[in-house]
RNA sequence: CGGGGUGUGGCGCAGCCUGGUAGCGCAUCUGGUUUGGGACCAGAGGGUCGGAGGUUCGAAUCCUCUCGCCCCGACCA
Protein backbone atom coordinates (compact mmCIF):
# COMPACT_ATOMS: atom_id res chain seq x y z
CA UNK A 1 0.00 0.00 0.00
CA UNK A 2 1.39 3.47 -0.93
CA UNK A 3 0.97 5.86 1.95
CA UNK A 4 -0.03 8.75 -1.03
CA UNK A 5 -2.94 6.48 -1.51
CA UNK A 6 -4.27 5.21 1.75
CA UNK A 7 -6.52 6.82 4.86
CA UNK A 8 -3.91 6.95 7.85
CA UNK A 9 -5.02 10.00 9.55
CA UNK A 10 -2.18 9.99 12.35
CA UNK A 11 -2.18 12.28 14.94
CA UNK A 12 0.65 14.56 16.73
CA UNK A 13 -1.03 14.87 19.65
CA UNK A 14 -3.55 12.69 21.53
CA UNK A 15 -6.93 13.82 21.97
CA UNK A 16 -7.11 14.93 25.91
CA UNK A 17 -10.27 11.85 26.19
CA UNK A 18 -7.56 9.08 25.75
CA UNK A 19 -6.14 8.22 29.17
CA UNK A 20 -3.82 5.20 29.33
CA UNK A 21 -1.34 5.05 26.34
CA UNK A 22 -2.87 1.68 23.94
CA UNK A 23 -6.10 4.62 23.54
CA UNK A 24 -3.64 6.85 22.86
CA UNK A 25 -1.52 5.02 20.04
CA UNK A 26 -4.85 3.77 18.37
CA UNK A 27 -6.16 6.92 17.72
CA UNK A 28 -2.59 8.82 16.92
CA UNK A 29 -2.08 5.78 14.91
CA UNK A 30 -5.27 6.47 13.00
CA UNK A 31 -6.88 3.04 13.73
CA UNK A 32 -9.88 3.77 15.62
CA UNK A 33 -12.11 6.78 15.53
CA UNK A 34 -14.50 7.65 18.72
CA UNK A 35 -18.05 7.50 17.94
CA UNK A 36 -19.89 7.57 21.11
CA UNK A 37 -19.22 6.53 24.59
CA UNK A 38 -17.33 3.09 24.22
CA UNK A 39 -18.66 2.80 20.64
CA UNK A 40 -15.76 3.13 18.06
CA UNK A 41 -14.84 3.44 14.06
CA UNK A 42 -12.20 0.71 12.84
CA UNK A 43 -9.78 2.84 9.93
CA UNK A 44 -8.14 0.77 7.63
CA UNK A 45 -5.04 0.44 10.05
CA UNK A 46 -6.96 -0.58 12.98
CA UNK A 47 -9.01 -2.72 10.80
CA UNK A 48 -6.22 -4.98 9.09
CA UNK A 49 -4.86 -5.65 12.89
CA UNK A 50 -8.46 -6.46 14.15
CA UNK A 51 -8.54 -9.13 11.21
CA UNK A 52 -5.25 -10.69 12.05
CA UNK A 53 -6.27 -11.25 15.72
CA UNK A 54 -9.22 -12.30 14.87
CA UNK A 55 -7.63 -15.24 11.96
CA UNK A 56 -5.28 -16.04 15.11
CA UNK A 57 -8.23 -16.69 17.53
CA UNK A 58 -10.04 -18.56 14.52
CA UNK A 59 -7.37 -20.48 13.63
CA UNK A 60 -6.60 -21.61 17.09
CA UNK A 61 -10.10 -22.62 17.65
CA UNK A 62 -10.78 -24.89 14.28
CA UNK A 63 -7.42 -26.35 15.43
CA UNK A 64 -9.11 -27.32 18.47
CA UNK A 65 -11.93 -28.87 16.88
CA UNK A 66 -14.43 -25.74 17.34
CA UNK A 67 -16.77 -25.26 14.46
CA UNK A 68 -17.16 -21.65 13.54
CA UNK A 69 -21.27 -20.30 12.88
CA UNK A 70 -22.25 -16.80 12.78
CA UNK A 71 -25.28 -16.00 14.74
CA UNK A 72 -27.23 -12.54 14.58
CA UNK A 73 -26.54 -9.70 16.10
CA UNK A 74 -29.97 -8.80 17.29
CA UNK A 75 -31.49 -11.45 19.09
CA UNK A 76 -35.15 -12.51 20.16
CA UNK A 77 -36.14 -11.41 23.87
CA UNK A 78 -38.74 -14.39 24.02
CA UNK A 79 -35.34 -16.76 24.15
CA UNK A 80 -34.01 -14.79 27.17
CA UNK A 81 -37.25 -14.93 28.79
CA UNK A 82 -36.77 -18.54 28.28
CA UNK A 83 -33.60 -18.76 30.12
CA UNK A 84 -34.57 -16.05 32.81
CA UNK A 85 -31.92 -13.31 31.84
CA UNK A 86 -34.34 -11.65 29.90
CA UNK A 87 -35.22 -9.35 33.29
CA UNK A 88 -32.19 -10.52 35.27
CA UNK A 89 -29.80 -9.14 32.52
CA UNK A 90 -30.44 -5.61 33.95
CA UNK A 91 -29.64 -1.95 32.14
CA UNK A 92 -26.98 -3.73 30.48
CA UNK A 93 -28.85 -4.74 27.71
CA UNK A 94 -29.52 -2.99 25.14
CA UNK A 95 -32.89 -3.68 24.62
CA UNK A 96 -35.04 -2.85 21.01
CA UNK A 97 -38.57 -2.61 19.84
CA UNK A 98 -38.81 -3.08 15.84
CA UNK A 99 -42.48 -1.98 14.13
CA UNK A 100 -44.05 -4.92 14.95
CA UNK A 101 -43.31 -3.85 18.47
CA UNK A 102 -41.93 -7.31 19.33
CA UNK A 103 -38.35 -6.61 21.80
CA UNK A 104 -35.52 -7.22 20.75
CA UNK A 105 -31.95 -7.24 22.00
CA UNK A 106 -28.68 -6.37 20.78
CA UNK A 107 -26.60 -9.65 22.23
CA UNK A 108 -24.24 -8.79 25.06
CA UNK A 109 -23.48 -12.84 24.69
CA UNK A 110 -24.84 -15.67 23.11
CA UNK A 111 -25.80 -18.86 25.52
CA UNK A 112 -29.29 -18.61 24.38
CA UNK A 113 -29.38 -18.56 20.26
CA UNK A 114 -26.78 -20.78 20.58
CA UNK A 115 -28.62 -23.06 22.95
CA UNK A 116 -31.39 -22.49 20.77
CA UNK A 117 -29.62 -23.71 17.50
CA UNK A 118 -28.63 -26.65 18.89
CA UNK A 119 -31.34 -28.02 20.67
CA UNK A 120 -33.23 -27.82 17.40
CA UNK A 121 -30.93 -30.52 15.58
CA UNK A 122 -29.37 -32.42 18.01
CA UNK A 123 -30.45 -35.20 19.57
CA UNK A 124 -28.24 -38.10 19.94
CA UNK A 125 -25.66 -38.47 22.59
CA UNK A 126 -23.73 -39.77 19.27
CA UNK A 127 -23.77 -36.27 17.59
CA UNK A 128 -21.68 -35.20 21.10
CA UNK A 129 -19.06 -33.53 21.90
CA UNK A 130 -19.60 -29.85 20.03
CA UNK A 131 -18.43 -27.07 20.24
CA UNK A 132 -19.43 -24.16 18.13
CA UNK A 133 -18.16 -20.69 18.19
CA UNK A 134 -18.55 -17.13 16.28
CA UNK A 135 -16.69 -14.01 16.11
CA UNK A 136 -19.15 -11.38 16.44
CA UNK A 137 -19.81 -7.62 17.27
CA UNK A 138 -21.38 -7.83 20.89
CA UNK A 139 -23.37 -5.07 22.50
CA UNK A 140 -23.18 -4.42 26.68
CA UNK A 141 -24.41 -1.05 27.80
CA UNK A 142 -21.32 -0.46 30.03
CA UNK A 143 -22.28 2.18 33.40
CA UNK A 144 -18.92 3.18 32.56
CA UNK A 145 -16.94 2.58 28.85
CA UNK A 146 -13.47 3.61 29.37
CA UNK A 147 -9.55 2.71 28.07
CA UNK A 148 -10.76 3.26 24.55
CA UNK A 149 -11.33 -0.18 22.92
CA UNK A 150 -10.27 -1.77 26.68
CA UNK A 151 -13.60 -1.58 27.44
CA UNK A 152 -15.68 -0.62 24.91
CA UNK A 153 -19.82 -1.27 25.31
CA UNK A 154 -19.82 -2.45 21.47
CA UNK A 155 -16.89 -4.66 20.96
CA UNK A 156 -15.69 -7.93 18.76
CA UNK A 157 -15.88 -11.17 21.34
CA UNK A 158 -15.23 -15.27 20.30
CA UNK A 159 -17.42 -16.78 21.87
CA UNK A 160 -17.31 -20.66 21.96
CA UNK A 161 -19.91 -23.07 23.47
CA UNK A 162 -19.25 -26.71 24.15
CA UNK A 163 -22.02 -29.53 24.53
CA UNK A 164 -21.06 -32.94 25.93
CA UNK A 165 -23.20 -35.55 27.55
CA UNK A 166 -21.93 -35.23 30.91
CA UNK A 167 -19.38 -33.78 33.39
CA UNK A 168 -16.37 -35.65 31.90
CA UNK A 169 -17.02 -34.48 28.24
CA UNK A 170 -17.29 -30.69 29.43
CA UNK A 171 -14.25 -31.02 31.18
CA UNK A 172 -12.23 -32.50 28.33
CA UNK A 173 -14.03 -29.87 26.33
CA UNK A 174 -12.71 -27.48 29.14
CA UNK A 175 -9.21 -28.55 29.00
CA UNK A 176 -9.22 -28.22 24.53
CA UNK A 177 -10.02 -24.58 25.25
CA UNK A 178 -7.53 -23.51 27.95
CA UNK A 179 -5.21 -25.49 25.76
CA UNK A 180 -5.95 -23.45 22.71
CA UNK A 181 -6.53 -19.71 25.16
CA UNK A 182 -2.66 -20.65 25.81
CA UNK A 183 -1.59 -20.97 22.34
CA UNK A 184 -3.73 -18.32 20.89
CA UNK A 185 -2.41 -15.77 23.48
CA UNK A 186 0.76 -16.65 22.84
CA UNK A 187 0.66 -16.27 18.98
CA UNK A 188 0.10 -12.68 19.39
CA UNK A 189 3.45 -13.21 21.65
CA UNK A 190 1.77 -12.35 24.84
CA UNK A 191 2.10 -13.58 28.21
CA UNK A 192 -1.38 -14.64 29.35
CA UNK A 193 -1.63 -16.40 33.01
CA UNK A 194 -4.63 -18.53 33.40
CA UNK A 195 -5.82 -17.04 37.17
CA UNK A 196 -8.73 -18.71 38.28
CA UNK A 197 -12.03 -17.27 38.77
CA UNK A 198 -15.44 -17.23 40.22
CA UNK A 199 -17.82 -20.26 39.01
CA UNK A 200 -20.59 -18.71 40.43
CA UNK A 201 -23.49 -20.36 41.34
CA UNK A 202 -22.22 -23.92 39.64
CA UNK A 203 -18.96 -23.95 41.79
CA UNK A 204 -16.41 -26.15 41.23
CA UNK A 205 -13.09 -25.46 39.38
CA UNK A 206 -13.66 -25.22 35.53
CA UNK A 207 -13.56 -21.27 35.54
CA UNK A 208 -10.57 -19.29 34.48
CA UNK A 209 -9.89 -15.85 33.11
CA UNK A 210 -6.60 -15.64 31.23
CA UNK A 211 -4.87 -12.08 32.04
CA UNK A 212 -2.32 -10.47 30.06
CA UNK A 213 0.10 -9.05 32.20
CA UNK A 214 0.41 -5.05 31.84
CA UNK A 215 1.25 -2.13 33.75
CA UNK A 216 -2.10 -0.57 33.16
CA UNK A 217 -3.92 -3.03 33.38
CA UNK A 218 -7.35 -3.12 35.20
CA UNK A 219 -7.00 -6.23 37.61
CA UNK A 220 -4.39 -6.79 40.16
CA UNK A 221 -3.08 -10.59 40.26
CA UNK A 222 -0.97 -13.08 42.55
CA UNK A 223 0.67 -15.67 40.81
CA UNK A 224 3.46 -18.18 40.98
CA UNK A 225 6.05 -16.51 38.74
CA UNK A 226 7.03 -20.02 37.13
CA UNK A 227 3.09 -20.11 35.24
CA UNK A 228 4.53 -16.50 33.27
CA UNK A 229 7.56 -18.21 31.93
CA UNK A 230 5.83 -21.76 31.35
CA UNK A 231 5.13 -21.01 27.56
CA UNK A 232 2.84 -22.51 25.58
CA UNK A 233 2.00 -25.76 24.73
CA UNK A 234 2.00 -25.61 20.93
CA UNK A 235 -0.81 -26.84 18.37
CA UNK A 236 1.04 -30.28 18.51
CA UNK A 237 -0.76 -31.86 21.12
CA UNK A 238 -3.26 -34.35 21.55
CA UNK A 239 -6.64 -32.61 20.77
CA UNK A 240 -8.84 -36.27 20.86
CA UNK A 241 -6.62 -37.35 24.25
CA UNK A 242 -6.19 -36.35 27.55
CA UNK A 243 -5.24 -32.94 27.84
CA UNK A 244 -5.48 -32.64 31.74
CA UNK A 245 -1.63 -32.98 32.57
CA UNK A 246 -1.06 -29.63 30.71
CA UNK A 247 -4.29 -28.25 31.89
CA UNK A 248 -3.06 -29.40 35.61
CA UNK A 249 0.58 -28.36 35.13
CA UNK A 250 -0.62 -24.51 35.87
CA UNK A 251 -3.25 -24.84 38.00
CA UNK A 252 -1.68 -26.46 40.30
CA UNK A 253 0.80 -23.91 40.54
CA UNK A 254 -1.71 -20.29 42.57
CA UNK A 255 -2.70 -17.83 40.23
CA UNK A 256 -5.90 -15.28 40.92
CA UNK A 257 -7.03 -11.83 40.65
CA UNK A 258 -7.82 -9.69 43.83
CA UNK A 259 -11.51 -10.94 44.10
CA UNK A 260 -10.46 -14.96 43.82
CA UNK A 261 -7.00 -13.99 46.09
CA UNK A 262 -6.38 -15.93 49.57
CA UNK A 263 -3.47 -14.73 51.06
CA UNK A 264 -2.88 -17.99 52.54
CA UNK A 265 -2.03 -19.92 49.77
CA UNK A 266 -0.08 -17.19 48.24
CA UNK A 267 2.02 -16.54 51.27
CA UNK A 268 2.83 -20.94 51.01
CA UNK A 269 4.79 -20.08 47.26
CA UNK A 270 8.28 -19.76 48.05
CA UNK A 271 9.40 -15.85 47.91
CA UNK A 272 11.37 -15.68 45.24
CA UNK A 273 8.63 -17.23 43.46
CA UNK A 274 5.55 -14.78 44.17
CA UNK A 275 4.36 -12.03 41.46
CA UNK A 276 1.97 -9.19 41.82
CA UNK A 277 1.25 -7.68 38.45
CA UNK A 278 -1.47 -5.93 37.50
CA UNK A 279 -2.90 -7.29 34.22
CA UNK A 280 -5.82 -7.26 31.65
CA UNK A 281 -8.14 -9.38 31.37
CA UNK A 282 -8.67 -11.13 27.55
CA UNK A 283 -10.29 -14.36 27.67
CA UNK A 284 -12.54 -15.91 30.40
CA UNK A 285 -13.81 -19.92 29.73
CA UNK A 286 -16.26 -22.02 32.42
CA UNK A 287 -18.27 -24.17 32.74
CA UNK A 288 -21.78 -24.01 33.41
CA UNK A 289 -23.68 -27.41 33.73
CA UNK A 290 -27.28 -28.03 32.82
CA UNK A 291 -27.99 -24.15 33.52
CA UNK A 292 -29.13 -23.06 29.86
CA UNK A 293 -29.81 -27.14 28.61
CA UNK A 294 -32.46 -27.36 31.72
CA UNK A 295 -34.25 -23.57 31.54
CA UNK A 296 -34.10 -24.44 27.54
CA UNK A 297 -34.69 -27.91 26.70
CA UNK A 298 -31.81 -28.99 25.29
CA UNK A 299 -31.55 -32.93 25.80
CA UNK A 300 -30.34 -35.62 23.85
CA UNK A 301 -31.16 -39.52 23.96
CA UNK A 302 -28.27 -40.72 26.26
CA UNK A 303 -27.00 -44.91 25.54
CA UNK A 304 -29.57 -45.55 28.34
CA UNK A 305 -32.37 -44.25 26.08
CA UNK A 306 -33.09 -41.84 28.40
CA UNK A 307 -33.21 -37.46 28.00
CA UNK A 308 -30.14 -35.48 29.42
CA UNK A 309 -29.41 -32.20 29.37
CA UNK A 310 -26.75 -31.48 27.91
CA UNK A 311 -23.89 -30.40 29.46
CA UNK A 312 -22.25 -26.61 28.30
CA UNK A 313 -19.21 -24.15 28.59
CA UNK A 314 -18.80 -21.18 27.21
CA UNK A 315 -15.30 -19.87 26.47
CA UNK A 316 -14.71 -15.77 25.65
CA UNK A 317 -11.75 -13.57 24.00
CA UNK A 318 -11.97 -10.10 24.12
CA UNK A 319 -10.60 -9.72 20.64
CA UNK A 320 -11.14 -6.25 20.28
CA UNK A 321 -9.43 -6.02 23.72
CA UNK A 322 -6.74 -8.13 22.54
CA UNK A 323 -5.36 -4.54 20.56
CA UNK A 324 -5.22 -2.96 23.38
CA UNK A 325 -3.74 -5.68 25.37
CA UNK A 326 -1.18 -6.15 22.71
CA UNK A 327 -0.09 -2.50 22.77
CA UNK A 328 -0.11 -2.59 26.41
CA UNK A 329 2.40 -4.88 26.88
CA UNK A 330 3.99 -3.40 23.49
CA UNK A 331 5.31 -0.03 23.64
CA UNK A 332 7.64 2.59 23.47
CA UNK A 333 7.58 6.13 24.00
CA UNK A 334 7.36 6.63 20.03
CA UNK A 335 5.18 4.65 19.56
CA UNK A 336 3.62 0.65 19.03
CA UNK A 337 5.74 -2.06 18.62
CA UNK A 338 3.26 -4.95 17.03
CA UNK A 339 4.42 -8.57 17.45
CA UNK A 340 4.97 -9.64 14.06
CA UNK A 341 2.15 -11.83 13.87
CA UNK A 342 -0.55 -9.18 14.31
CA UNK A 343 1.50 -6.39 12.77
CA UNK A 344 -0.83 -4.74 9.96
CA UNK A 345 2.23 -4.43 7.34
CA UNK A 346 5.97 -6.26 7.35
CA UNK A 347 7.21 -3.57 6.30
CA UNK A 348 7.65 0.35 6.57
CA UNK A 349 9.07 1.19 3.28
CA UNK A 350 10.42 4.90 3.25
CA UNK A 351 11.59 6.59 0.48
CA UNK A 352 13.36 9.96 2.41
CA UNK A 353 13.93 11.27 -0.96
CA UNK A 354 10.49 10.91 -2.95
CA UNK A 355 11.41 12.45 -6.67
CA UNK A 356 14.86 11.25 -7.00
CA UNK A 357 15.39 8.56 -9.15
CA UNK A 358 17.64 6.41 -7.51
CA UNK A 359 15.46 6.79 -4.33
CA UNK A 360 11.99 6.18 -6.46
CA UNK A 361 13.87 3.17 -8.29
CA UNK A 362 15.06 1.33 -5.18
CA UNK A 363 11.72 1.71 -3.33
CA UNK A 364 9.46 0.36 -6.54
CA UNK A 365 11.88 -2.38 -6.12
CA UNK A 366 12.00 -3.14 -2.54
CA UNK A 367 8.09 -2.35 -2.98
CA UNK A 368 6.93 -5.24 -5.65
CA UNK A 369 9.90 -7.72 -4.87
CA UNK A 370 8.10 -7.58 -0.91
CA UNK A 371 4.87 -7.97 -2.86
CA UNK A 372 6.04 -11.46 -4.81
CA UNK A 373 6.84 -13.11 -1.86
CA UNK A 374 3.63 -12.42 0.06
CA UNK A 375 4.96 -9.22 2.21
CA UNK A 376 2.69 -6.51 2.91
CA UNK A 377 4.45 -3.24 2.85
CA UNK A 378 3.20 0.58 3.65
CA UNK A 379 5.51 2.22 1.40
CA UNK A 380 5.97 6.16 2.31
CA UNK A 381 6.60 8.14 -0.76
CA UNK A 382 4.90 11.11 0.42
CA UNK A 383 6.37 14.03 -0.01
CA UNK A 384 6.96 14.42 4.06
CA UNK A 385 9.95 15.53 5.32
CA UNK A 386 12.22 12.69 7.11
CA UNK A 387 11.65 13.65 11.01
CA UNK A 388 7.94 13.01 10.43
CA UNK A 389 7.99 10.07 8.24
CA UNK A 390 10.54 8.55 10.67
CA UNK A 391 7.70 9.45 13.67
CA UNK A 392 4.90 8.21 11.67
CA UNK A 393 6.75 4.69 11.30
CA UNK A 394 7.62 4.86 14.86
CA UNK A 395 4.08 5.68 15.77
CA UNK A 396 2.44 2.55 13.66
CA UNK A 397 4.89 0.26 14.87
CA UNK A 398 5.45 -1.96 11.73
CA UNK A 399 8.30 -4.90 12.50
CA UNK A 400 10.85 -3.50 10.19
CA UNK A 401 11.64 -0.44 8.31
CA UNK A 402 13.21 0.18 5.09
CA UNK A 403 14.96 3.51 4.76
CA UNK A 404 15.99 4.67 1.31
CA UNK A 405 17.64 7.89 1.30
CA UNK A 406 20.00 9.58 -1.28
CA UNK A 407 23.03 9.19 0.44
CA UNK A 408 23.05 5.30 1.01
CA UNK A 409 21.45 4.38 -2.53
CA UNK A 410 24.57 5.84 -3.81
CA UNK A 411 26.42 3.33 -2.99
CA UNK A 412 23.73 0.96 -3.66
CA UNK A 413 22.72 0.50 0.02
CA UNK A 414 19.54 1.72 2.01
CA UNK A 415 19.15 1.01 5.44
CA UNK A 416 17.10 -1.49 7.53
CA UNK A 417 15.90 -1.38 11.33
CA UNK A 418 14.23 -3.19 13.40
CA UNK A 419 11.27 -1.81 15.49
CA UNK A 420 11.53 -3.63 18.38
CA UNK A 421 15.23 -3.95 19.27
CA UNK A 422 16.08 -0.24 17.55
CA UNK A 423 18.81 -2.24 15.56
CA UNK A 424 19.58 -0.45 12.50
CA UNK A 425 22.49 -2.11 9.83
CA UNK A 426 23.57 -0.32 5.69
CA UNK A 427 23.16 -3.06 3.37
CA UNK A 428 23.38 -3.76 -0.37
CA UNK A 429 19.39 -3.42 -1.46
CA UNK A 430 19.26 -7.02 -2.77
CA UNK A 431 20.47 -8.48 0.82
CA UNK A 432 18.15 -6.37 2.49
CA UNK A 433 15.23 -7.62 0.10
CA UNK A 434 16.35 -11.09 0.50
CA UNK A 435 16.84 -10.77 4.08
CA UNK A 436 13.51 -9.77 4.16
CA UNK A 437 11.65 -12.60 2.10
CA UNK A 438 13.42 -14.64 2.88
CA UNK A 439 14.83 -15.53 -0.47
CA UNK A 440 18.42 -15.73 -1.82
CA UNK A 441 20.03 -12.25 -3.66
C1' C B 1 -25.69 4.64 39.30
C1' G B 2 -23.00 8.01 43.25
C1' G B 3 -18.85 11.65 43.33
C1' G B 4 -15.66 15.05 40.44
C1' G B 5 -14.36 17.48 35.93
C1' U B 6 -14.90 19.27 31.06
C1' G B 7 -17.10 21.13 26.20
C1' U B 8 -13.83 27.44 22.18
C1' G B 9 -11.57 25.66 13.88
C1' G B 10 -9.16 18.68 12.42
C1' C B 11 -5.76 18.01 17.28
C1' G B 12 -3.71 20.43 21.75
C1' C B 13 -4.90 24.76 24.49
C1' A B 14 -5.59 30.29 26.24
C1' G B 15 -9.59 33.79 26.96
C1' C B 16 -14.42 33.20 31.39
C1' C B 17 -13.03 35.30 37.76
C1' U B 18 -13.54 41.37 36.40
C1' G B 19 -19.39 41.06 29.85
C1' G B 20 -17.56 45.12 24.74
C1' U B 21 -18.36 40.74 19.28
C1' A B 22 -12.41 35.29 19.50
C1' G B 23 -6.70 34.15 20.00
C1' C B 24 -2.11 30.84 20.15
C1' G B 25 0.70 26.21 18.71
C1' C B 26 0.25 22.11 15.49
C1' A B 27 -2.35 20.53 11.10
C1' U B 28 -4.45 22.35 6.08
C1' C B 29 -3.93 25.47 1.30
C1' U B 30 -0.64 28.82 -2.14
C1' G B 31 4.40 30.45 -3.52
C1' G B 32 9.51 29.92 -2.46
C1' U B 33 13.89 27.90 0.02
C1' U B 34 14.85 23.15 1.94
C1' U B 35 15.32 17.65 2.89
C1' G B 36 19.27 11.26 6.88
C1' G B 37 15.01 11.89 13.18
C1' G B 38 8.28 15.85 13.56
C1' A B 39 12.22 22.49 8.76
C1' C B 40 12.22 27.89 7.42
C1' C B 41 10.21 32.50 5.00
C1' A B 42 5.90 35.00 2.97
C1' G B 43 0.74 34.74 2.38
C1' A B 44 -4.31 32.35 2.92
C1' G B 45 -8.65 29.58 4.43
C1' G B 46 -11.33 27.51 8.41
C1' G B 47 -14.86 28.60 14.62
C1' U B 48 -23.25 31.07 15.03
C1' C B 49 -17.34 29.39 21.59
C1' G B 50 -22.05 21.72 22.70
C1' G B 51 -27.56 23.11 22.61
C1' A B 52 -31.94 25.88 24.47
C1' G B 53 -33.81 29.70 27.40
C1' G B 54 -32.86 34.01 30.49
C1' U B 55 -30.30 38.73 32.45
C1' U B 56 -28.14 42.95 29.71
C1' C B 57 -27.61 48.37 25.24
C1' G B 58 -24.21 44.20 24.54
C1' A B 59 -22.85 37.15 26.55
C1' A B 60 -17.53 32.44 24.92
C1' U B 61 -17.71 35.16 29.70
C1' C B 62 -23.24 35.89 34.37
C1' C B 63 -27.96 32.69 35.61
C1' U B 64 -31.28 28.28 34.58
C1' C B 65 -32.17 23.90 32.06
C1' U B 66 -30.33 20.26 28.81
C1' C B 67 -26.96 17.10 25.90
C1' G B 68 -22.13 15.05 25.05
C1' C B 69 -17.48 13.43 26.72
C1' C B 70 -13.66 12.22 30.50
C1' C B 71 -11.91 10.73 35.47
C1' C B 72 -12.66 8.09 40.53
C1' G B 73 -15.81 4.14 42.78
C1' A B 74 -18.97 -0.66 42.77
C1' C B 75 -19.57 -4.84 38.06
C1' C B 76 -17.61 -7.17 33.22
C1' A B 77 -14.72 -10.14 27.00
Amino acid sequence: MRLSRYFLPTLKEAPSDAQIVSHQLMLRAGMIKQEAAGIYAWLPLGLRVLRKVEQIVREEMDRAGAIELLMPTLQLADLWRESGRYEAYGDEMLRITDRHKRDLLYGPTAEEVVTDIFRASVKSYKDLPKNLYNIQWKFRDERRPRFGVMRGREFLMKDAYSFDLDEAGARAAYNRMFVAYLNTFARMGLKAVPTRADTGPIGGDLSHEFIVLAETGESQIYCHKDLVEMGAPGPDVDWDGDLSPLVEARTRLYAAADEMHDEAAYAAIPEDKRLTARGIEVGHIFYFGTKYSDAMKAKVSGPDGQDHAVHMGSYGVGVSRLLGAIIEASHDENGIIWPEAVAPFDLALINLRVGDEACDAACEKAYAAMHAAGKSVLYDDTSERPGGKFATADLIGLPWQMIVGPKSIAEGNVEIRNRATGEKSVAPLDAVIAGLTGKPA
